[in-house]
DNA sequence: CTGAAAGCGCTTACAG
DNA sequence: CTGAAAGCGCTTACAG
């Protein structure tokens, strides 16, 4: 392996100023310079990174928990990427697979220095622990808003936005509005459930029949197979709300296969506008979240916290967006 | 910042037997061990694994070079995750959104000892480059198949599998059969595009302008645009081979806007079989990669590249399969 | 502008 | 079974 003490004695001079030379920041002579250069190129030096790591105790890497690559996390992490990458960041992945003790093992490695910061996507510790990792490291909670808690984060409001989809059923005359929900453990999956059932509550049309609570892993089936539960019910819902578009679809389908019409017989809401959503038919009337900006955002608040520059604002929602397509009237 | 120099003076012993006991390799008395972990404990300790990373030139982390999240590569990277986490090594996931350059600086992170291992999901740097890199470092070729290239490597078998899709609408009695290929800069692109000539040339069905180049980014979109033009032709098409699930997805969505029917008036084959394939409404006809197996077979590889065992294949050809829905007679 | 030297936090061969 | 010591490859405050 070649060193910098290589590149140092092949251009005759200290391994500070081959260091001087590489890190950009420091004058150094001109002719220096480019024997260093030469010395470097002659040999094709490449700096080993875990010097300069251990070193400056930076690595210059930031790591992205997500509980599954779906569309929707991929359209985030994109967001994150770029501006990451503008800032000469690497994006470590790590899976949770929805497994709570997997995110606790991600977390871990802010202590043992592996990453200098760390964006969750969504959730699942419970919030003394995450409040107390995000007073000591930098830490980002994006797509999930957790209530009381301070850890610096950016979604949308996923209350109100289901409310919103909920209240469009309700003014489009439908009575009898079941929700599918997301995974439970899951913040977001929560907020839409709780903006569902303040809506049906305040024209009360609150039944719980109506609700079924999503937990497979496969979103497409799972929408399906719970929409056909609702289908089975004795008093059938007239329009579903789905707290994801992967489910909504799968409904979609189930309506479908009971020889029943969409929008007409039942009418259908999905959530996230994946890119799926317009590209299916019926397209998904859906709310859309802006994926790529809370991506994008979540990482300049990242930066902000791991260069200890203040942030403005700790918490942001952005604006999300009702997209009606053709699955309701 | 608590070191493992603080750990040894509350516990009472020297740093090396810290390291043994956290280590978990070495020799050391009951009782010690249990003073160390207790140390630990009380301390709330995480070895600052940038030291351990100099001292080891180990990162315990693999590199995966992606061009594109997609659906397709999701499935492959969750093989590679999976078996990447038995072993006790991390993912690093590096997206070149089919930028070559990006590609190349991926690489160099090889030299810089930032990652131990390397998997490519495609490939576009030139064949010495790759071969050479491939020399000194453990690097591993998935999805795409180079031939000549003595990379390790795991895929389908391409070529063969175009030829395959395209024979088969040949035997359903088509006779004008499209291709719409894909990214030209990728390998694979290029074998599918090699098995659907050989597949028309040899019934002598070749016609230049049944081949549409896809470039775009929103694989839907362009596959949608790309049919149009295919249908605008004066002798259109009787059937299309998409070279990915997207973009057949697409060209159905085009044949329906020109009121014809898939498959009665044009037949559509797509290829990967990602999630979405069996969800779409015509469910498509498509070739089936294993993507999991690919992307588990291809860490299982790269970790024998790693602990210098031999390969018994450096060249892994899997298994795909036509799976036959409704947009095929 | 440059060099000698210390040190980042670990691990491990060596010696006992 | 355990400790003292060297050293991994860098960077940087200090001195000149």
């Amino acid at each position: 392996m070649i060193t910098i003490k290589d590149v140092a004695k092949l251009a005759g001079v200290s391994t500070a100023t081959v260091s001087r030379v590489l890190r950009e920041n420091y004058s150094v002579k001109k002719e220096t310079t480019i024997k260093v250069l030469e010395a470097v190129k002659a040999l094709n030096y490449e700096p080993n990174i875990l010097g300069r790591y251990l070193r400056t105790n930076e690595t210059k890497t930031v790591f992205v928990v997500i509980p599954d690559i779906s569309d929707f996390f991929s359209n985030v992490l994109r967001g994150i990427e770029v501006v990451a990458k503008e800032n000469g960041y690497q994006v470590l992945l790590g899976n949770t697979q929805f497994i709570q003790e997997r995110e606790y093992e991600y977390l871990k490695l802010l202590q043992q220095n592996k990453t200098d910061g760390m964006i969750l996507l969504t959730s699942q510790t419970n919030k003394d622990q995450i409040n107390e990792l995000a007073d000591q490291y930098p830490v980002v909670l994006a797509c999930d808003y957790w209530e009381g808690s301070k850890v610096p984060m950016v979604s949308i409001d996923n209350i109100s936005s289901a409310r919103k989809a909920t209240e469009y059923l309700i003014r489009q005359g439908h009575k009898r509005i079941a929700h599918i929900t997301g995974r439970l453990n899951i913040i977001n999956s929560r907020d839409r459930l709780t903006g569902y059932k303040q809506a049906v509550e305040e024209y009360q049309l609150y039944d719980p029949l109506l609700i079924q609570i999503g937990e497979g892993d496969f979103s497409y089936e799972s929408g399906f197979q719970l929409a056909q539960k609702l289908l089975a019910l004795e008093l059938p819902p007239d329009a579903i709300f789905a707290a994801n578009d992967e489910m909504a679809i799968g409904a979609v389908k189930a309506i479908k296969k009971n020889s029943l019409k969409v929008p007409d017989d039942i009418a259908v809401i999905g959530f996230n506008d994946i890119h799926i959503a317009s590209v299916f038919e019926p397209a998904l009337t859906t709310i859309s979240q802006p994926m790529y900006k809370i991506g994008e955002t979540s990482m300049k608040m990242l930066l902000k916290l791991m260069n200890q520059e203040p942030l403005l604002k700790r918490q942001l929602l952005l604006e999300d967006k009702l997209v009606v397509r053709e699955t309701t009237k």
